[in-house]
Parts: C-alpha cells; structure tokens; sequence
DNA sequence: CTAATAGTTGAACGGTTGTTCAACTATTGA
DNA sequence: TCAATAGTTGAACAACCGTTCAACTATTAG
C-alpha cells in the first residue's frame, strides 16, 4: 500500500562510519513485516477525515447521513472512507432496513488516539510553526 | 499539509435521519484543529522509512551515513525524511566536524508505536488480508 | 589552496490518495 | 409495480508524497 521505490542495487558511498553502531542497532530492529504493518496502520489515521469519522463514532454509533450531516460531507465522500476504516478492522457496521449504522469496532482507537492527543498537546509552541 | 477540497458548498441530500444524536455527537467533538493536528502527526508515522528510521534512532544515535548503510537508502532520501522528523520535533541532532549525529527527541515516540504495535499485533489474521 | 567526504537542498518523476460525479443496488412505502 | 431514499462503487482529476539526481555547502586533511 506504500510507494515502493526497488533501487537496483542499494548502494551507499559511504564509508560505514560507525560499524560497530549499525551493527549493533540492526541485531535491535524489529522485524520489517512489523514496521511496514506499524506505518500502513498510522497512514489510515493520517488523515483529518478519517479522524473525525473515527471520534465521532466515539461519541455515538451513526448511520453514514449523519455523519455526512456532522462533518459536512457527501455521503459518497464519507462511505469511501468508512469502507477504507472497515478494511482494516476499525469500524463495524449493522444494517437496518436501508440504514447502515457503523460504531468503533474495538478499543485500539482510544488507545492510540490518547497516546496521539498527548504528544500533539505537548508539543504545541515547540514545533517549527 | 492535508489535501484541501474545499466544496462550493457543504451540501448533502440527506434527510438528516437522527438530528438528537448528530447534535449530542457535535457538542463531544474536539476542536477541529486537534484533531488535524493528530491527523498531521500520524501521517508522519505512516511511512515505513520514517518508522525505520525513527526505531533505529530508539536503539542509538546515529549519523547520516550509519542509517543510510543501516536501512540501504541514499544519503540524500534519509536526508530528506530526518528534515521531516526534525520539523515536527521528533528527532534531534549535534553536529561533530562534517558528521551529524541524529537521535530521538523525546519519547512520545515510544508511547505511541507501543499502542500502535499492541494494535497490529492482535490485527493478525482479522485483517481482511 | 585543493581534494575529499558528510550532509543538505530543490527540481523532477511517477505512484498514491481523497473527493467528486454519475451510475448503480437495495430497501421501503404507497 | 413504481417512486423515493440510503448507501455503494468505479472512473477521473487534481493535489500530494517519497525517491532520485545533480548541484550545492561545510568541514577536514594534506
């Protein structure tokens, strides 16, 4: 789901500075299925739309007009991403007659989202601006 | 920093189904711009060469030219993504002669790969795949 | 001064992404 | 059956993004 740039060979002109560091941290990397999943899973909320849908599903389970009504969305606009969120598990969904009501689908999002807050909290005044 | 369509007009053809929940969910909303700000900040972690770079720096401090034999990247594309984490305060450098020395800034970083990897963990196998 | 090396930077490229639009399915009510 | 409404879907478009490339700065060594 990533941009994948194949080099033809993954050169360096580098004279490996500090060997005994890369290889020492390389012993202490994660796995790269690990870190590809970490990064695919943070681009879903890397976007302000996504994170709207998601704290408003917080708030109440909802039917995709009225989050359209809420965030001021085409209801095409707002299933495109519920679809995307359903994909990879965050959002469930149960129908009723021709309302389809969507709600969190676990408790990962708070975790993350109080994790997130806290950092972008703290971090106000200290960015570059 | 977010792709900006902004609509002539904020319409949406619905009936507005639930008016009571659409308003009790408006009032729990945050401030439209933390929640763009967390947006922004996720969109940072979601790319694998910065989550690479950002576990190797958890590990130890490294220059340039260590990351880039480390990860198999150019100089000038590790270059390009340490601008980025230095931007948002993620990561934090001295310089030594013509050799910098990267490192993490603070350790939001860990709090928040820690939920996230929590939540990629147990998304094994439930994921649509 | 000069050569060499660590690192940065801006333009360009191709791939990705979010919204729009129009057409579509499905369900309800008359 | 037929019109109306909730929601979905795929193509298309423009904006965005990560890497590459080449040119650049800065520092060190001779």
């Amino acid at each position: 789901m990533q941009q994948s740039y194949m080099p033809e060979i993954a050169v360096c002109d580098c004279e490996s500075i500090h060997e005994d560091v890369v290889a020492a941290v390389r012993g202490q990397m994660p796995e790269e299925d690990l870190m590809i999943d970490m990064a695919e899973a943070f681009r879903i909320f890397g976007d302000s739309t996504r994170v709207r849908v998601l704290f408003a599903l917080k708030a109440h389970e909802m039917c995709v007009c009225d989050i359209s009504v809420l965030l001021g969305m085409t209801k095409s606009a707002v299933s495109h991403q519920l679809r995307i969120l359903k994909q990879v598990n965050l959002v469930k969904y149960r129908k009723v007659g021709r309302v389809v009501y969507y709600s969190l689908a676990d408790e990962h999002v708070e975790t993350i989202f109080s994790a997130c807050m806290e950092h972008v909290m703290e971090d106000e005044g200290g960015k570059a601006k």
